[in-house]
DNA sequence: CTAGCTTGTGGAGACCTCTCCACAACAATA
DNA sequence: TATTGTTGTGGAGAGGTCTCCACAAGCTAG
């Protein structure tokens, strides 16, 4: 049985952070639990880590940016649709410094997060049309593409271009010309 | 007129940070501050960031890897002693944890440091052999290959193959066949 | 209404990175 | 050797993430 006011909380923390983050994208645990009038404790029972509340605030966020796939899917050749789709996503990690740290972790802990596993899902569906219709190599892996992107956000912001053109063309089907000598 | 005793400082907290990494990867700035028999502040005067002392313990290490790359030319084709010397780096990364983090930084700071240097110059160093023979393309960017290589560093282990595998086929030389759509 | 049990709480505290500055140690000069 | 710059020092402290646990609140059942 889930007490009342300990619902209570989490909605005022959410509330909190969400306002906290919209005016400073740094701003620290301690002090959304300040504002958010609980104690450190209660915070990190809710959100186990900085990441896990990043990726609840921008659920919405990241809601939208999911949702634009099956237009461009319907608007583009898959290609260019990813491209669009990670350029704009790029653009968001950028935007909310918060996110891209979320979003490209160290380790692989948000596997699952209720926000990664949609990005996860909106890369798959586009890689997916690409493999259909054969602009995209079979043996793509979502999981892979999105930590390649992190590399894109960490990225002085005008190589972000260059390198994504980089990436996609490895995404390409290969054809076994320029052979790879094996030793 | 450098003072005889900073000197010596120096070299004090060299060593014990050599010693305290070698046991522990993720030993703290205060405990090395500590060994070390000095003060935080004069810790972070020698090195200013992190960062900057992990660099500048793995120099040689790094050293050692830059140093290969000549060898590993003369016995292979550019993109396999690309792909050599790669796979070497990340799986370095990967043995000391710090100088992951130290190669790969968030920002840009680590720019011309010490080891950061020569790291970039040996790809470099690679990219061209390529471009020379027509393997690789000829807008190919080191310090882009090294954010990406980052990125192989963070995923899980198993993954580091292929991901390699799809940047080094976007570093060929491209056809024009399967074009952009442009919009 | 109260007793008891379960669930949730706050904030002290461990440990981190990095800054600041009153003071100490050296070097140069008289 | 004494004096006087200069250069370098240590550690307190600001502010961070995250853990731990004695205690408080909410919820049944009698």
């Amino acid at each position: 049985m889930v007490r009342s006011d300990a619902r209570e909380n989490r909605s005022r923390i959410l509330a909190a952070a969400r306002q906290a983050f919209a005016e400073d994208d740094d701003t620290s645990m301690n002090r959304i639990a300040q504002l958010a009038g609980v104690g450190a404790g209660t915070l990190y029972r809710n959100y186990p880590s900085r990441e896990a509340l990043i990726l609840d605030i921008y659920q919405d966020e990241v809601g939208r940016l999911v949702a634009t796939v099956a237009e461009l899917l319907t608007a583009f050749a898959p290609r260019e649709a990813l491209r669009r789709w990670t350029v704009a996503l790029v653009d968001a990690m950028r935007k909310k410094h918060a996110l891209g740290a979320a979003l490209s972790p160290d380790a692989h802990k948000s596997m699952a997060e209720r926000s990664y596993g949609p990005v996860i899902a909106a890369i798959a569906e586009l890689l997916e049309a690409g493999k259909r219709d054969g602009s995209i190599r079979a043996d793509a892996e979502p999981v892979d593409f999105l930590q390649l992107t992190g590399a894109l956000w960490r990225a002085a912001p005008d190589r972000s271009e260059p390198m994504l053109a980089l990436i996609l063309d490895g995404l390409r089907v290969q054809t076994e010309n320029s052979p790879l000598p094996v030793d």
